[in-house]
DNA sequence: CGATTTCATTCATCATATGAAATAAAAAGA
DNA sequence: TCTTTTTATTTCATATGATGAATGAAATCG
């Protein structure tokens, strides 16, 4: 596997061009040339051969912002220019879609199945089997098929070998390999966190933030790292694991089997196994509370329970606790807090703004921001799609 | 101020052959083609080029590694070829020197002066008398001086501006500006820490090391990033305040005006200030303890006295901890500990270990490799020589 | 000494980017 | 309505930089 082949590896500004285009949704050739610091002539020329090629197209009716001059012709990617498969792995799901050119999706096509119990071998064989259904329902207009992309929890080393995932007891399994031997395509497998720190990046309002720290609250604890414009993923896959730093050393177990890890408070399963411990909740898989349990405890911690309130605002703090390090080590520009998990933030924020300032010097607080971003479950597997589009190298 | 042009802003491929000879030494130009990717035409004529404009020049003797055909002809910089000023401010303390175009340097010149006093322009003023006399004194046979580095303690933003530094009261000095004025040169300024983790990662043996976090152990506890190859710093300049991540919540109160950072329980004062507390030991300037008075407390632990003893195993917890939450932050591939601290590194490291295996996965903890790192007094004004070269971009 | 090997240069060629000029398509003004 | 002005795009000749192929240079080997 060498890289996704698509639109990079050809001449670089061709790459740009497409990508500006991506982004900045339909822009015309002016425009266009700003972004990317091109002439126009080399613009013209650009997307000439790029519109003979099919990869784009001038977008009929819209003309925006009529003025005084020759009225700007918009360009936009042609959707069906080529395609991609995303698939997204977790615990007992596995999810398939078509992404098109332009980085948008198709339906889900989802498969509940016992993970756990796979074998590595197994694993392969229920995502190649949803993959070729995938396959088989391409509409025709479609172009090239042209890689597969995985987002899987866990840890993820050199884009193939799935090192450790919650959603499997097999280890170092190279998901990747198989499925690109057997479809003759290039296939990369990524970090479902990292996925949605690309996806949420890829936003155009969020373009200038060079360094951003997307932290998921869910189950566990995740975050991605976006450092001077690109994903952070360290050699190894490692790294990211925002979840995992401490708070306090001699504090609970973690699902890690380490103590005092942030998630082992801030996580759903502890803030459920808290919860329990005190009030009278029912005991469905501890391990897992449902969306609705877990709805149920911040409407409780919102109408003022105390044991309730108590619990997310521990949360908080721990959180805050986290993020201070967070900032001290890497000062990130913009922190967005995320994930199901962000249904309690409200319940949070305070505590978690009281123990940054506690943990923190003000220099380094004013220099980031943290905010809350909504969450959609889209955003993995529209993460996936992007960074197969815009070109993730192996290795 | 908008890049230092020494090499830089002319085209990519001359930038890089200059860049890999600094590297790698002297080289033939067949393997100076192997390792930036070009052809042996290309390189012949940008060597040819090079070679007019005098920044390169062929090795008079050395003819390595004799073989069966044509000899190679080696070929290095010229040190002569160009130079610059790096400056060093410490607390009570400037360094001045002359940078060659090979990344060396000459003598410094020092300065003892009581900083803490020091106004803005009074700042500005001492730093510009020193580097005007360094000027005075470049040896005629010099090329052009292509700019002034600055290394400091403290934050810098966008490598202009003194947000904070311990060595000053005054506060967001510009100080890249009067000076760049002044000399009609380009000016940067950069956070020390920063500077010595590009010293060391220029070392031929740690290019392929991509993620690389560098420990300063001293006074305070410092840290450079070195991630994706490139030098991390935040847009702010804030970031990589490895000392201000948190041990204990309820700690001592650091120098930071917080509580629990690991600088105060690992940095030479918070060591002093311990062993002071027990043992019998002088009281001269507790928080600035001589190279001397932390020697003989290393040598006590080391014989075994059991006070001293059982404050490095303190140290080496507070810093495993925080070492955990930096891999599990970022996931380096190295970690290196260097500064004049680690004269008690041998102390500090049996328990610095332990704590990292009771606080991180194995799988994390497996990824990251960390060692101590001779400590040496000119990587501080060498990374800044480096670091000009290489083309530091500001803003 | 000639054959072989390795390194370096020359030169014609190709690809890409660009400035200048031309062309296109609108609104504004007369 | 017709011209002028403005802005967008294209055309074209040109410059730049990288490269393959061929050539030349300088050593060792047999």
């Amino acid at each position: 596997m060498d890289k996704i082949d698509l639109d990079h590896s050809q001449p670089l500004n061709r790459h740009r061009i497409l990508q500006a285009v991506r982004l900045h949704g339909p822009l015309a050739r002016v425009d266009l040339g700003a972004i990317v610091a091109l002439s126009p002539a080399s613009v013209s020329s650009i997307t000439g051969d790029l519109m003979r090629d099919g990869l784009i197209r001038e977008v009929p009716g819209k003309d925006a912002g009529r003025g005084r001059g020759r009225p700007k012709v918009m360009i936009e990617l042609t959707p069906t220019a080529a395609c991609m498969i995303a698939v997204k792995l977790s615990i007992n799901r596995i999810e398939v879609t078509l992404g098109d050119f332009t980085g948008g999706i198709g339906p889900l096509q989802v498969r509940a199945l016992n993970t756990l119990e796979l074998t590595d071998s197994g694993l392969v064989e229920a995502l190649a089997e949803m993959i070729e259904a995938c396959i088989a329902a391409i509409p025709s207009e479609f172009g090239p098929l042209t890689g597969i992309g995985l987002a899987v929890q866990g840890l993820v080393h050199k884009h193939e070998t799935l090192v450790w995932s919650p959603a499997l007891t097999v280890r170092n399994v190279n998901i990747a390999a198989p499925l690109a031997r057997r479809f003759h395509l290039p296939v990369i497998a990524m970090n479902d966190a990292d996925c949605i720190a690309v996806s949420i990046r890829h936003r155009p309002e969020l373009q200038a933030v060079e360094n951003l720290a997307v932290v998921m609250l869910g189950a566990g604890v995740g975050m991605g790292l976006i450092l001077g414009g690109k994903l952070h993923s360290a050699s190894s896959g490692a790294g990211a694991e925002f979840g995992h730093t401490k708070y306090q050393l001699d504090g609970p177990l973690c699902h890690c089997g380490r103590r005092g890890c942030i998630e082992s408070f801030v996580g759903d399963y502890a803030l459920y196994r808290d919860a329990r411990s005190m009030l009278d909740l029912p005991n469905t898989d501890a391990l897992h509370p449902s969306d609705d349990q877990m709805q149920a405890l911040v409407e409780l911690a919102r109408s003022g329970h105390p044991v309730a309130t108590s619990l997310f605002q521990q949360a908080g703090r721990a959180l805050g606790y986290g993020l201070s390090n967070l900032i001290a080590l890497i000062g990130p520009d913009l922190v967005l807090i995320t994930g199901s998990g962000v249904r309690g933030y409200a319940e949070m924020e305070d505590e978690m703004r009281r123990s940054l300032e506690e943990a923190l010097v003000d220099t380094l607080l004013e220099q980031t921001e943290i905010r809350a971003y909504p969450w959609d479950e889209d955003l993995t597997i529209r993460g996936i799609v992007l960074q197969v589009l815009g070109g993730a190298k192996a290795g």
